[in-house]
DNA sequence: CCTTAGACCTGGAGGC
DNA sequence: TGCCTCCAGGTCTAAG
């Protein structure tokens, strides 16, 4: 589901929620939603932590908590949401596979239909980007850190499509299949192109393009295509400037051209063939 | 190292 | 209505 800006939209919204309170008890449902311990050792540990603050790196929410790390991934359709009580059908219930409840009498509910999405908690560290589960991501596609520079260095021996590399979270962190699509069009690059063929000046326009799309994106809300919706309930509007994702056929909005969808990486993907050399 | 297919899951959409 | 196939904001693994 949710790609940098919509788990940012999600750590916005929790944090005003969230932060200060305890949680009283944790029971996951979903036993592989847990990935570094049983449910049965991740629920104690949550039992009675406060929830200090919640940060982002790429996809991953990370909640800082009174004695601990708590470190979640959305995946494909992971959500969150505060309620005052579960609700009654079952059909609703179905999909949720953890649920906190929190000292001021709420909820933290999480939803997953198709079951992808994971959770670590670890003891506490001084730095999280220690922990086994962010060890390895490149910098945030929002960062600066993120630049035509550093892109070029890390594309420099690679053969693979660039479009793949994008979606390398070692490389980096945060940019998924939507985005990917929309940053190599503002930056008027094939996606089948091999990373090292780009040259710096591409590489630039590529880190711009990410820093501007994802920016624009998060201000929106994020893109509600289908299930992505902020833990407040409401949709993103993101989807209604996407130029070329799920746009085949459609006129490109530059030079009319229709646009193409390939599969790159076994990845839907969608360019303008005439803007993207 | 690189690429590819398959696995993990469920449900919505479209074809017949 | 029902059945079937394909598809989905992600990532990991095995195999060639």
């Amino acid at each position: 589901m949710p790609e940098g800006p919509e788990v940012a939209r999600t750590v916005r919204f929790l944090n005003g929620k969230l932060d200060g309170l305890e949680i009283e008890k944790a029971s996951v449902s979903w036993p592989k939603t847990i990935a570094n311990m049983s449910v049965e050792e991740f629920d104690e540990k949550m039992e009675h932590q406060t929830i200090e603050t919640i940060s982002r790196y790429g996809k991953y929410l990370i909640f800082h908590l009174s004695h601990g790390i708590w470190i979640c991934h959305l995946r494909m359709e992971g959500r969150f949401s505060i309620v005052d009580q579960l609700p009654e059908e079952p059909k609703e219930r179905k999909h949720i596979h953890a649920v906190f409840k929190l000292s001021n009498h709420q909820l933290l509910c999480y939803r997953d239909t198709r079951k992808f999405g994971r959770m670590w908690f670890y003891d506490p560290v001084d730095n999280v980007h220690d922990l086994e589960a962010l060890r390895d991501l490149g910098p945030d596609a929002f960062s600066d850190e993120f630049s035509g520079t550093y892109l070029h260095e890390k594309l420099a021996k690679r053969k693979t499509a660039i479009k793949t590399l994008l979606l390398n979270q070692q490389i980096v962190a945060g940019i998924g299949n939507i985005y990917a699509d929309e940053i190599l069009f503002q930056a008027g690059v094939h996606p089948l192109r091999p990373g090292q063929s780009l040259s710096m000046e591409e590489c630039e326009k590529i880190a711009n393009a990410a820093h501007e799309i994802l920016k624009a994106a998060l201000d929106k809300g994020g893109t509600t295509i289908r299930s992505f919706e902020g833990s407040d309930g409401h949709p993103g509007s993101f989807q209604n400037q996407l130029k070329v994702h799920r746009k085949e056929n459609k006129p490109c909005p530059n030079c009319e051209q229709p646009i193409e969808k390939i599969l790159v990486n076994n990845r839907s993907t969608y360019l303008c063939p005439k803007c993207q050399k």
